[in-house]
DNA sequence: GTCTATAACCTGATAGAC
DNA sequence: GTCTATCAGGTTATAGAC
């Protein structure tokens, strides 16, 4: 049987070295990972990673390519739809953000930290991706509020789905929230952002027209 | 002349180390960095690193209180200021933050990151940080919207400033933006946020109230 | 395909001369 | 205080037996 293993899970090795790959590099970086804390968290030995996979750096790419589809997989489909409102896309994003990182918690700053150290797999995931500046979702919002830029609202909306999950940590100590208390906040969200999103496009321009 | 070094710059040796240091860590991370690195940016040998600063855990725990007490202590002081108005003091974070971040744009993800990875750092600063939970911020937003945890609005005054930091390399490939365009557009955002801010604790809320 | 053993290299830290 | 040289330990990657 072979790509099988004897007991426990019923995954290839392959997979298994890849989904412990998935686990260890969120969990510390690329730099502060081993190939030997994969390897045994993956139940096998240090060989066989390399034997699979070359070298961590070509089984790190594999990873990272996955993450960034995941992460920005997101986008993608809601942002050209012209069939949807504004305000259904605002949904949409939303409550698929928020549900994906309540899946995975580590995702967004394994995203972004990586993107920093090696800008070219973000780079190569966005040539094609020129579609988003024309995307229906901003013309829409700069119909709505012709007077700012509507990356300001994209941003925001990205960055209120998200950035609790950034501050995680933090909140859970200052806030004394325990991690039940934290994922509801977060499903409540879904539900505030919509309509957070929906009185700031209101907002009158403070901007001075140019 | 000791503590001073002969040409080019006349900070003393060990500043010019932990000039260095601040600048290496904070761009890759205290796992990636690599002590010849910073030896080698401060214009310096490797040994002299370790005179003066025993290791490299030394060093990045010097740096890092540092940096942690720059990134939260913009916050401190207005929270607990039963003077001001709620509205002055979304004004006045908001305002702080961008201009902390902008003169140092690596600062939120490399508090973030390490934070994950040594939580001691945090949880030692935030030991004296109990106020925050009490603090007149909360309260006064408490007062204007009952029906929603104030940390939600903490959290997104938060983000809706320091986000867009963390997807700057995104958002300058995405929306085509230079270095100034992007400074220009938080600049503007110091105004946006605290009118955002404003409408969002308007808002009727959409909670069920339990 | 999977293992053990080891090569080849890198990194943090120190010894010791000046 | 500052340097060169080097050590000790750890890490990736491979060779070779099974």
């Amino acid at each position: 049987m072979p790509g099988r293993t004897k007991a426990g899970s019923n995954l290839s090795t392959e997979e298994k070295i890849k989904e412990a790959a998935r686990k260890v590099f969120t969990q510390k970086g690329y730099a502060a990972t081993r190939t030997r804390d994969i390897a045994e968290s993956a139940g096998i030995n240090l060989a066989l990673l390399n034997y699979y996979f070359r070298s961590k750096q070509k089984l790190f790419e594999i990873i990272m390519t996955e993450k960034m589809q995941k992460y920005f997989g997101v986008l993608a489909p809601v942002l050209n739809d012209a069939s949807t409102s504004l305000e259904t896309k605002v949904e949409s994003i939303a409550s698929k953000y928020i549900d994906l990182i309540i899946e995975n918690p580590e995702l967004p700053l394994f995203v972004l930290s990586e993107v920093r150290n090696n800008p070219e797999h973000f780079i190569k995931l966005t040539e094609k991706v020129d579609f988003l500046n024309q995307s229906v979702f901003l013309q829409q919002i700069a119909k709505k509020q012709p007077d700012i830029h509507p990356f300001h609202f994209l941003v925001s909306l990205l960055g209120l789905c998200l950035f609790p999950f950034l501050m995680k940590p933090a909140l859970l100590r200052i806030a004394n929230l325990k991690e039940k208390a934290f994922t509801d906040m977060m499903l409540e969200r879904k539900k505030l952002i919509p309509v957070w999103m929906k009185a700031m496009l209101k907002t009158k321009s403070v901007l001075p027209v140019i």
